[in-house]
RNA sequence: GCUGGCAUAGCUCAGUUGGCUAGAGCAGCUGUUUUGUAAACAGCAGGUCGGGGGUUCGAGUCCCUUUGCCAGCUCCA
C-alpha cells in the first residue's frame, strides 16, 4: 500500500508542507500520514488551526495569538468577551468535527509585511505576532474563510485530522509575561489514527490513578486542611513511618559520609537575612514577624544557621571539607496558584547541606556529593539528569566570582564525563548550581536534589579559617540537598511505585491475617519480633470473613501478607503473599525473618 | 498572584426547572458466624450540603463575598 504523503522532510531536517513544495519543489524525503515525531508535529499544528477556525465560527469576535505544538500536544491562545469552561470544549470539538467533513483544503499563500500589517490592522495580537517575525515575507493559510498568518507546516487538508481531543481550557500571559493581559489557552492532543488516541487517553487515565494526591488520601499517609491553611501538610501515622524510614537510612548515609549533624533555629532575626542578601533578593518568599519590637524572619533556608555554627568555634585548614547536615525545616510563600499536593507546598524539610572547603577542593567536593546523589537515585531506581544554572537577575556578588564558581561546576561534571544541560539566569542568588531533575514513571521532570557553589555568604558573613601558612583565609560553601525535600521526594516515590513502596520504606511492611481467633495469639507474637527489629506489622483479626481480610490487606499495597492458621501455628511457618513476586509461598518463621532482615538492609544507601 | 472551573458523611459519588424529614456504596461501630487465600449475614451510627451574607413564603440548588481544591499561566525543593 503507498503511504499518503503529508509532508516533506528538507535535509537540514526542517519540514515542507505539501503547499510549500508545491511552490519551491519537493524535497526527496517524504514524511508518510502516520504517528512518527515530525507528523505528529504537522498534524497537531494543523489540529491547532482547525481549533481556531471553529472557535471563530462559534465566538466571532475572537482573536488569536499564537497556535503552537509542544511535547503533550497543542494549544491556541485567544482572546475572546464571553468565557469558555470545560463544557464549551464539547462544543468547540463538535464544530471541528464539522468543518472537516466540508473537506476543505488548507492553502497556503504569501505576501510582504507591509501587506499583512494592514490586512491585521484591525488585530493587535496579531500585530504583536507580526512584530516578532523579522521575513519581510510573510504566509498565511486559508482553509474554507479562515485564515491565519502562520509559517506552516500544516497537513494537505482537513481530512487528516479525525484523531483529536481538546483536553483543557486555562489562562495564560500575553507572551509569557506576569503583568500582561491574560489569554484564553486550549489544550488539545492528536494522533494520526484513532488507536494511538485512544491509547494516549488512557495513559493519562492511568496516570491519574497514581497520583500522589488521590494514592496519599487513600492510604492514609498525609493531609491538608482547609481550617488550617493551603500548603502545609500534615503526615498521618502510615505517611510519618514511610518518612522517617528514609530519614533513618539518609541520616546512616550521611554519617558514612562524615557529615555532622546541626540544628539551627527556625526564627532569625532580620538583620541576618539583610546580611546575607535575603531579605533583599527573597524577601518576597519570607514570613516576616515582629518579637518584642524587632522584625525577625522564620527561615526559609538553614545557610545562615550553619554558617554561625561554623563560626562559633576556630576552623583550620585541616578541618576542611567540613560538612554539616540538617533536615531544616523552612517556610516559603509560594504564590496560592502554584500549590500543588506535597510537590509545592509552603513548609517543607530539606536534606540540607552545607559542605566548607577551600576553593582548590571545590571539584572533589562536588564530585563526591554527585556520587551520593548517584547511590540515592539508583537505589529508587530513578533516573534523572543534571542542569547547571547560572547567574540569576537577582543576585549578590561579583560577575568574577560567579564566572569562577560556575567553571568549577562545569569542570567537576566534564572532567568526568557527566552530561548536563545549562539553564541561563536559574541560579540561586547566591551562587550557580547543579539541578538534579528526576526523570518520572510518565516522563516528567522534577528538580530534587541540588549543588551549589557559594562564595558570596561567606563572604558576607566573614566567614574565616587558619590556612596552612597561619593566614585567615575564607572558605567555600557548597550548598547542597540530595532529596530535595522530603515532601516532593516522596510524592514522586509514591507516584513512581504508584504506592507499592519498597520494603524498607513502606510505611506497613507485613500484613498479618489470622484465620481465626485461635490464632491471633501467634500473630502477636510474630509482631512483636518485627517491631524488635524495626519492622512495621499490623494484624487483621477484626470479625469479617477470612476472603475479606485478605482483600483488604491486599489493596494496602504492602509489601508481604503472611496467612496464620492451625497448620502455620504448629509448624511455626507463615504462608506468604509475596506482593514484587506476585507469588504465594511457605516459609518457617526463621526464614522469614532471614528474608525481612536481608531486605531491610536493602535500603542501605 | 492571574484566568477558568469545582466544593454534599472519613472516602467515592446521587440529589429533577428552588418545594416534604438530604440518599447510596465503601470505611466505622454492634451482634450472629470462626473462616485456608481478593467482598459472610443482620443492625446501628454518621451531614450547620466548605464559612459568612443576601434574594425568596421556601435555598444543597439563585446572587455576593470568603476559604480551600482542580487545570493551566507566572515562579520554584
Amino acid at each position: 500500500m503507498e503511504q499518503e504523503v503529508l509532508a516533506y522532510l528538507n535535509s537540514d531536517g526542517t519540514i515542507v508542507d505539501t503547499q510549500t513544495a508545491a511552490q519551491s519543489g519537493e524535497p526527496e524525503t517524504i514524511i508518510p500520514f502516520d504517528n512518527s515525531e515530525k507528523a505528529l508535529e504537522v498534524i497537531r499544528h494543523s489540529t491547532a488551526h482547525l481549533m481556531a477556525q471553529a472557535i471563530k465560527e462559534l465566538y466571532p469576535d475572537a482573536q488569536f495569538f499564537v497556535g503552537p505544538v509542544v511535547d503533550e500536544g497543542f494549544y491556541y491562545d485567544f482572546r475572546v468577551s464571553e468565557k469558555i469552561g470545560e463544557e464549551d470544549l464539547k462544543k468547540i470539538e463538535k464544530k471541528m468535527k464539522d468543518l472537516i467533513k466540508k473537506k476543505y483544503k488548507i492553502e497556503k499563500y504569501e505576501i510582504s509585511k507591509a501587506e499583512a500589517l494592514e490586512k491585521f490592522s484591525q488585530d493587535d495580537l496579531k500585530l504583536a505576532v507580526l512584530s516578532r517575525i523579522p521575513d519581510e515575507t510573510v504566509s498565511i493559510y486559508k482553509q474554507g474563510e479562515f485564515e491565519d498568518l502562520c509559517r506552516g507546516p500544516h497537513v494537505p487538508a482537513l481530512r487528516y485530522l479525525h484523531n483529536f481531543k481538546l483536553t483543557r481550557v486555562a489562562g495564560a500571559y500575553l507572551g509569557g509575561d506576569e503583568n500582561a493581559e491574560m489569554l484564553t489557552r486550549i489544550y488539545g492532543i492528536a494522533f494520526a489514527d484513532k488507536a494511538s488516541l485512544k491509547a494516549h487517553m488512557l495513559m493519562i487515565e492511568e496516570a491519574k490513578k497514581r497520583d500522589h494526591r488521590k494514592l496519599g488520601t487513600e492510604m492514609e499517609l498525609f493531609m491538608f486542611d482547609e481550617a488550617s491553611g493551603a500548603g502545609l501538610p500534615f503526615w498521618m501515622p502510615k505517611g510519618a513511618r514511610l518518612r522517617s524510614k528514609l530519614e533513618d537510612i539518609l541520616t546512616s548515609s550521611h554519617r558514612r559520609r562524615g557529615y555532622e549533624p546541626v540544628r539551627g533555629p527556625e526564627i532569625l532575626r532580620a538583620d541576618m537575612w539583610r546580611t546575607s542578601g535575603h531579605y533583599a533578593c527573597y524577601g518576597e518568599n519570607m514570613y516576616l514577624t515582629e518579637i518584642d519590637g524587632q522584625e525577625y524572619g522564620i527561615k526559609p533556608m538553614n545557610c545562615i544557621g550553619h554558617i554561625q555554627i561554623f563560626k562559633q568555634t576556630g576552623k583550620s585548614y585541616r578541618d576542611l571539607p567540613l560538612k554539616y547536615f540538617e533536615y531544616g525545616v523552612v517556610h516559603r510563600h509560594e504564590k496560592s496558584g502554584v500549590l500543588h499536593g506535597l510537590l509545592r507546598v509552603r513548609e517543607f524539610t530539606q536534606d540540607d547541606a552545607h559542605i566548607f572547603c577551600t576553593p582548590e577542593q571545590i571539584k572533589e567536593v562536588v564530585l563526591e556529593v554527585v556520587e551520593f546523589v548517584d547511590a540515592v537515585m539508583k537505589k529508587f531506581d530513578f533516573d534523572y539528569t543534571m542542569e547547571i544554572s547560572t547567574k540569576p537577575d537577582k543576585a549578590i556578588g561579583d560577575d568574577d566570582v560567579w564566572e569562577l564558581a560556575t567553571q568549577g561546576l562545569k569542570d567537576a561534571l566534564s572532567d568526568n564525563d557527566l552530561p548536563f544541560g545549562i539553564d541561563e539566569g536559574g541560579g540561586a542568588f547566591y551562587g550557580p548550581k547543579i539541578d538534579v531533575k528526576i526523570t518520572d514513571a510518565l516522563g516528567r521532570k522534577w528538580q530534587c536534589g541540588t549543588i551549589q557553589v557559594d562564595f558570596n555568604l561567606p563572604e558576607r558573613f566573614n566567614v574565616e579559617y587558619v590556612a596552612e601558612d597561619n593566614t585567615r583565609k575564607q572558605p567555600v560553601m557548597i550548598h547542597r540537598a540530595i532529596l530535595g525535600s522530603f515532601e516532593r521526594f516522596i510524592a514522586i516515590l509514591t507516584e513512581h511505585y504508584a504506592g507499592e513502596f519498597p520494603f524498607f520504606i513502606a510505611p506497613t511492611q507485613v500484613i498479618f491475617v489470622p484465620i481465626s481467633d485461635d490464632h491471633v495469639a501467634y500473630a502477636k507474637m510474630l509482631k512483636n519480633l518485627l517491631t524488635e527489629e524495626g519492622i512495621d506489622s499490623e494484624i487483621y483479626g477484626k470479625n469479617d470473613s477470612l476472603n475479606k481480610r485478605i482483600r483488604l490487606a491486599e489493596k494496602q499495597k504492602v509489601p508481604y501478607v503472611a496467612i496464620l492458621g492451625d497448620a502455620e501455628v504448629e509448624n511455626k511457618t507463615v504462608a506468604i503473599r509475596d506482593r514484587r513476586a506476585k507469588e504465594q509461598y511457605n516459609l518457617t518463621q526463621d526464614e522469614f525473618m532471614v528474608k525481612l532482615l536481608h531486605q531491610l538492609k536493602e535500603g542501605k544507601i
